[in-house]
DNA sequence: TACGTGATGACATCACGTGTCATCACGAGC
DNA sequence: GCTCGTGATGACACGTGATGTCATCACGTA
């Protein structure tokens, strides 16, 4: 038997997560989570570095996608490499786990200071395209613009998307979303 | 003669970025900025909701951008308001203030916690168009989509005004921009 | 058996941010 | 000219977030 129960950073999101609906991210205090996952204040912020990043742990998106851009073949379009990008990040990170992230969209949503770290992971990821483009030889405007695009193209659809009645998958909305727009800007 | 200096909101600016330049956000303490600006701690609370928000004060852009799609003409196209309105804010409040908001935005690249304040804005920005165009009759998809595509025109266009060594006005770049965009997307 | 390693606990400390009450200048109204 | 409301500020206390530091203990390895 160990000192210790195993999975530590696992119940801390756990009882994170259960608090943060019982009684709101504000209210919720680091020792009240680690009091209910049985560790010490301290032990959090070894698992993270601050209250808001349990929320947003183990977030691998913006490395799924400069992989992506890495290994995509060369002659492609860049249009087609995002579109491609996109059916593999949705298929592996969303479908599936709408009502889980239905919950977190509201966690987030009720707190201004969980709002901006939000923004921040989106901007992670935006940098991580427009890097990826760069490496293949597209100037920084441009690659920028497609970055741009493509967070765009996820997110607005991604709302779309959790809050439709019906069961469209995220792919489909999404490229809905690329047709509405060049049609919008045209 | 007053009771107290008048300005003190503009006092604990100016003092607040002096000492950011000079030893950083991070190492800067709200005592340290209201010592220098002859006021309490307590006051500078009053005056901003955050350390952070000392940065990002008096900034209604939002607002701004909420009229003017109020007020633009009902046959317009949306693209066409949005250039309309770019070409208003970045008269009113970019052009011709190149130097300072390189020091800005140098400052806010330095911390994290800054650049999420500062995507936050951003949001707002979204936020406000996207609602002016629903408010215009244009379904929420659509106007999500176009109220990205002028945020993202307005702030990468920004960063290549501030990067160029030339002397392009940023309304310029910004049209520049969107032919690069309908090229790229199409 | 001894030792290194890694995760955790225990404790101290600082800065952020807020609630509350007192203080004082100014202007409105009588 | 007096009183009183209003608004900005000072003064003080306090809870919470976040970090540095050292001790502790299980486990694996030699």
């Amino acid at each position: 038997m160990s000192r210790w129960r195993p999975g530590a950073r696992e119940r801390l999101e756990e009882a994170a997560i259960e608090l943060f609906v019982e009684q709101g991210f504000a209210a919720t205090t680091v020792p009240q989570i680690t009091a209910r996952a049985g560790l010490t204040t301290r032990t959090f912020f070894r698992h993270f570095a601050d209250k808001r990043e349990v929320l947003f742990g183990g977030d691998e998106i913006p490395g799924m996608a400069t992989r992506m851009i890495e290994q995509a073949p060369a002659g492609d379009d860049p249009m087609t490499v995002i579109l491609d990008g996109l059916r593999a990040v949705t298929a592996a990170r969303f479908e599936g786990r709408r009502d889980e992230l239905r919950v977190r969209r509201e966690i987030v949503r009720s707190d201004p200071g969980l709002r901006e770290r939000d923004l921040r992971k989106r901007d992670s990821l935006r940098l991580a395209i427009s890097a990826g483009f760069q490496a293949r030889g597209i100037d920084p405007l441009r690659a920028a613009l497609l970055a741009e695009t493509a967070v765009m193209l996820l997110f607005v659809s991604f709302d779309e998307w959790l809050d439709q009645p019906g069961d469209r998958t995220l792919i489909t909305i999404i490229e809905d979303a690329l047709t509405a727009l060049r049609q919008a800007i045209a």
